[in-house]
Order: structure tokens, then C-alpha cells, then sequence
DNA sequence: TGATAGCTGTTACTTTATAACATATCAACC
DNA sequence: GGTTGATATGTTATAAAGTAACAGCTATCA
């Protein structure tokens, strides 16, 4: 599971194989995959970056699939629940898991130059915070861990 | 430097002794810890609990010291820009640091059941997330680490 | 003494997110 | 086959969070 977001890479079996992976757990899960729902995936997958919920809408109305703010955030709220997509909370965006299927706590390196967002992933379990959460009978439940920084390509232009 | 949140604690002096070392820490850099700032500062610290910025500025509007957002959204940017202060993402809120003056990558527990925040602290550069950055030449600034849960008194009620 | 830099006050606005209710779809069951 | 319940969608309206832009104030200092 290398992160992924930074390199170059074949986008189009990408966006494939990624809906093909949501239908078939939707099956198996019997969860309703529904057109706006895929949709929406299929627009994180496409654009392969950070979306806001409005920028996402702006897909939607422009193809009539819905046109209003709560349908598009009932859609991300599904992919969320899912973990078919995550929300980055410092950038209140939503982006197309690069995971599907695997059980991971994602982490995310998130550059501040060109808003690049790659996905990969932690154990907060284990480490420093682990053992804090446990000494203290803290529960953990769920982790967001969002990295800022620098990413290669903005790093080796010498941007500040 | 253990968490600081869920434990009672002697309130007067956390509140005396966070200020104080506000004071002490902008005499010495220079910055201007004016009477809006220090008294956001103390608002947080006096609440003792993640806050969004309207709440504080109910405060503010109570007691004439500026009654529109700009005024709250502009001290807590100097209390975070320089550390007396941390956003919480996951909540929109803002909470008053528990170890000014100690460098520290700052991590969150939150019980999302009482919404109580405790403050611990973590280290991103070490471990599997450092690894993987320093392998894909990602250049880490800051960290986002915001672990949700039970706290210990809603997990030992039996809170679901 | 006027020029600069930094802080505050205010208006107006943008962006992000949700409550509430009506309508539609579909499968399970009698 | 019609009823019921659960789940999804459509829509209006509004709440909550955050910012741009500009005017005015204060202190410092060349």
C-alpha cells in the first residue's frame, strides 16, 4: 500500500478499478450503490484531488443529477461511512480513497503549495499517542491525521 | 508533559500559570499580547474546553471588547500562529495549548460523546508516517493529529 | 513631522453545512 | 396484490464558519 497521489500513474484504470471495487463491496454489503452516489465517486476518482462539496455539486447540476447542497453531501456522507472516500478536515474537502477494501487508518500529505493530497497510512494504535490514549482509558475510535507540508515536485522547485 | 484535559485539576492556577506564560513568552519575542488577544486567551482558558470562534465572540460582544467576527477570527489567528492557542479541525473550534513554550507536535483526544478535548502530543517525523514521507521526499511542516473516541468517563458509563 | 507598521472596528459577503419536510422507490410481509 | 417500513432523493430555507476590504487608531522612528 505506497501512498499515492505524487506520481504519475494510469489514471484511467485508476478511476476503473476503483468504482469496480465500491460496486463490488456495495454487492457483497449489500449497500445501495446509487447513480448520484456513484457518481460522485466517480468525480473524486476523475479529478483525483481534494474536492469541496460545492465544487462537486457544480458536476452534478451542470449533468442534472441533482442540484441542491444536501443531495451531494448525502452522497459523500455515504462514501464517508464507507470508506469509499475521506474527508480532509483542514482543507473541508473530500477525495476518492486509494484503498478500498483494505482495513487502514488513513493519513494524508498534503501540500500547501499546489494542494496536492496523497493518501497513505498510519497506526495510531501503536507509538507514543497509542500508549497515551491507553495509560489514560481513552477509547479510540477513529483517527484523522493530515500531514502539511511540502511535496516533491513543489520541494525541488525551491518553493517556500 | 502528560495530557492535560480529563483529569481534575487545580483550574485557578492552569489559568494563572497559562497567561503567565503568554506574558512572559511576547515580552520576550516582542509581540504585542494586546487586551483582545489576552482576553481570548482567557476566555479559552477559563472555559477550559474547545470553542468555536462565535462562542468567544458572545463573550467578547458581553463585555464591549469587539462584537464582529473579524476581532475573534484575528486574535486566535496570533494565539495559533504562535502556539498559545490550537484549532481543532474536526470541530471548528479553537482550544488554549496546554504546553506553551514546550516545542511539541500537538495530538487531541475527543470524546465525541461529552466533547471533552484533552491535549497530549505526538511525534509524526518518527514512525511509519515519517518513513513514508522521508521516502517519497515530502517535506513535513505541520501535523494534524486528532484521534476521536470515549473518553475515560463516558467509556466507563457505558456511553455507545 | 510625516511615514511606516501593526492592531482594531465595521460592513458586507463568501463558503460550508444542515434542518425539515415532501416525494419516490423498493423489498418484505400478510 | 396491497400495505407497510425502510431507505433514498428533491427542495426550500437557514445556520454556522470564515474572509475581503477599507477606514481609523497608535506607536515608533527616521
Amino acid at each position: 500500500m505506497d501512498p499515492i497521489g505524487f506520481e504519475h500513474h494510469d489514471h484511467k484504470s485508476c478511476i476503473r478499478t476503483g468504482l469496480t471495487a465500491v460496486d463490488t463491496y456495495c454487492v457483497d454489503h449489500a449497500l445501495q450503490f446509487t447513480p448520484v452516489r456513484r457518481r460522485v465517486l466517480e468525480i473524486l476518482l476523475q479529478q483525483h484531488r481534494a474536492m469541496g462539496a460545492y465544487d462537486i455539486l457544480d458536476f452534478l447540476r451542470a449533468e442534472e443529477l441533482g442540484s441542491q447542497p444536501p443531495v451531494v453531501y448525502r452522497a459523500l456522507d455515504f462514501l464517508v461511512r464507507h470508506g469509499f472516500a475521506h474527508k480532509i478536515e483542514r482543507l473541508n474537502a473530500f477525495i476518492a480513497c486509494a484503498h478500498v477494501g483494505h482495513d487502514h487508518t488513513p493519513a494524508f500529505l498534503i501540500c500547501r503549495s499546489c494542494d496536492a493530497v496523497a493518501e497513505t497510512h498510519t497506526d495510531p494504535a501503536h507509538g507514543i499517542l497509542g500508549q497515551t490514549a491507553a495509560d489514560n482509558g481513552f477509547v479510540i475510535e477513529q483517527t484523522v491525521v493530515e500531514v502539511l507540508g511540502l511535496c516533491p515536485s513543489c520541494h525541488s522547485e525551491g518553493k517556500e
